[in-house]
DNA sequence: CGCTACCTTTTGACAGAGTCAAAACAAGCC
DNA sequence: GGCTTGTTTTGACTCTGTCAAAAGGTAGCG
């Protein structure tokens, strides 16, 4: 699979690869911890270079929601969405329903050539959820 | 219209609000760059304040496009959206289609309670589009 | 008009995330 | 096995934004 990208095999992309497979929507320090368990020696600038060289041979896809660090995952080309929590920033996929890009077309482009359409949804995750309605029923609103 | 909102009315406020509207999808340093003409000794802390204070007010927005620093406007509560190119940053209004939060639904929601959609186009302005065919013309194209 | 209370602005230190560059190292080819 | 070139490490640095406390100004009241 990195072969195929014209990257080399190396045990710091694997192991990136994997954990980006167990932990979607992750963070380069959250990459860092996971790849840390098996190669401890691995340094943060590291997971920098192999995201960005997986995001550069279109083997994974950065997503930055407003307000959180970047996060990658593996699931490319098929310009799915997300849906993030307002209160913990949890991530989830969202299919896009027209399947290519741009799903959406604006009703004017103010002379702008048009590439893809980005749509994040904003929420509340179910537990939040679950933790703002017990602490309406204890007592303590807001 | 301060007032209205229940804020006092500075000097700071009625200049970053007379610059956001001479210069709509300003972030801090556009905003205090165009202030300083007239207060010249505004920091850039305040300006981070009285935006702040302006988007808790609902008076701004703040969008925050993957790669770029937060860009404040004061075109607020018409849900409408944005594109910005790729190349050189710029960002043009889009209206939404609908007129309305969420002005989409996503096709499954994980568990999450909906509240937004966020729709973000991403393309070449005018301006890019014309010095990248000027390059390829020159016959040095990428 | 002048005083007081509270909201704003300033100042300065700090944290989070990411970039840049050069040296040390290892994968893949001959 | 040795060489070439792509990777990883190390460390300094930039950009953007947050926190906290002191100084200053606005607005309401007498």
């Amino acid at each position: 699979m990195l072969r195929d990208a014209g990257l080399r095999v190396t045990d710091t992309r694997v192991a990136a690869i994997a954990a980006l497979h167990v932990l979607p929507h992750s963070g380069v320090d959250t990459i860092l911890d996971a790849v840390g368990d098996a190669l401890p020696a691995t340094s943060r600038q590291s997971i920098h270079n192999v995201l960005t060289d997986l995001v550069a041979a279109g083997l994974a896809r950065r997503i930055e929601p407003a307000g959180q660090p970047g996060l990658y995952e593996l699931r490319v080309g098929d310009n799915h969405h997300h849906i993030v929590c307002q209160r913990c920033g949890a991530v989830a996929d969202v299919d896009c329903v027209t399947g290519h890009a741009p799903c959406l077309t604006p009703s004017q482009t103010s002379g702008f050539d048009l590439a893809e359409a980005e749509v994040t949804f904003w929420g509340t995750c179910a537990d939040c959820s679950a933790a703002m309605a017990a602490r309406v029923d204890a007592g303590s609103p807001r």
